[in-house]
DNA sequence: CGCTCTATTGAACCGCATCAACGAACGTGG
DNA sequence: CCACGTTCGTTGATGCGGTTCAATAGAGCG
């Protein structure tokens, strides 16, 4: 599932029943694109370790983060044969390739096709969250989800408090909420002065209040 | 196909091919329920006539319209078994149902499987589509996208100027867009001063300068 | 015909973008 | 290893686009 603001109950792929196919395993190091716009989709990705980042733009230069993608997303999904984001990794991935036929073919491979069609129906339902928070949230309330959704999808419950890594720069946060990287600062700055979280560096948070972060993600206070 | 701004190279799903299976064919009034979010999934629709409308509220009642169904636009994908929207008709509609086992047993009718996979591809792909303009477009850039989208989309070519039946209210464009109705109406009277529409009553717009309207969705020009 | 709901237009405000300056982190080459 | 340059992050000041509030006009319906 992609990072976005759904609520919550969604579950990974487990890795292992893709592992135990064999299926190729595919490296990126950082910085390296696994496709771009217009590319011929001749595969879909599950991602095993590391986050990648799917972006479009427009001519002139305006970027949209679509989504980032964590360990057991699916991406690549097609849609008229060619890829409509680019995707690239922002810190080194591991991925599983799945030849395309499988999800359009379900004879091949019965078990993953039926796992594919799962995944693409929890993405579309992810995207519908993600339509809420871009129309009609504020910009402390985006930043809330976002670290809210964040920490439902790769918090580590075994620590107190949680600490998120965040591999993304603050304009690719921004990109992804619809708003720029000084806003983006400044909401997480009322946030650490709220003593809701705490900055550890530029790519780590620590949540410090997590029911006051996700009041801040649905609007009910400020 | 949902609408959004896709770049229009999408085709509707026959309908003949349904009609052929004798789906069962429902009948919705204007104004009537299809489901309420949170309701269990049996079917998914394949929309023969009429328009439907998905909307999502915050408790708060801030309220984001996902989409807007049209005629041969599948809709009721699930995720996690229940329905994540609420769907209502805004004109009286008719709708094939089609039992939900069909999407996930691939057996079950595999031609049928196989359209509603492509369907829901089609629409991660217009959903991605809408992102952008929902994040990163300016207001008028946004009626001018969703204008020129409804026109790919149900414009008849036929005639000129080519006329677009709007059977929704300003709010729910604003709600679908991320916008106030009062915006809206602004953008739309602006486009009506550049003599690029001409608004035939509350709903209908006759497009006036097509090529013109696509360049202010896209920001070419004010 | 009158009531109600929606659409439109105007005026004022405000949230976020923009512009600008500074600081921190990082990589490179000496 | 340090000096330097470059990129990214943070904070402040200002402006504007879109919201909010308010009033009027128009459409639909009993």
């Amino acid at each position: 599932m992609y990072v976005t603001i759904s609520h919550g109950n969604a579950q990974p792929f487990a890795p292992s029943k893709l592992a135990a196919r064999k299926t190729p395993l595919k490296t990126l190091k950082k910085g390296a694109y696994l496709y771009f716009e217009g590319d011929d989709v001749t595969h879909l990705f599950i991602i095993e370790t590391g986050v990648v980042r799917l972006t479009r733009v427009l001519e002139d230069g305006r970027r949209q983060v679509i989504a980032f993608g964590y360990p057991g997303d699916i991406i690549g999904f097609p849609a008229q044969d060619t890829h409509h984001t680019d995707c690239d990794a922002l810190c080194d991935t591991k991925l599983c390739s799945i030849p395309r036929k499988v999800l359009e073919d379900s004879s091949a491979d019965p078990d993953l096709h039926s796992v594919l069609i799962q995944a693409a129906l929890q993405e579309i339902s992810a995207m519908q969250d993600h339509f809420m928070m871009l129309g009609r949230k504020s910009a402390p309330e985006k930043v809330a989800s976002f670290l809210t959704v964040l920490l439902e999808r790769i918090g580590d419950t075994s620590v107190e408090p949680q600490v998120l890594a965040l591999p993304m720069s603050r304009s690719d946060i921004a990109d992804f909420l619809g708003l720029t990287t000084e806003t983006v600062c400044r909401c997480l700055t009322a946030l650490r002065k709220a003593e809701i979280i705490r900055i550890d560096g530029i790519s780590k948070v620590a949540v410090l209040d997590q029911s006051a972060l996700a009041q801040r993600a649905d609007g009910q206070l400020n």
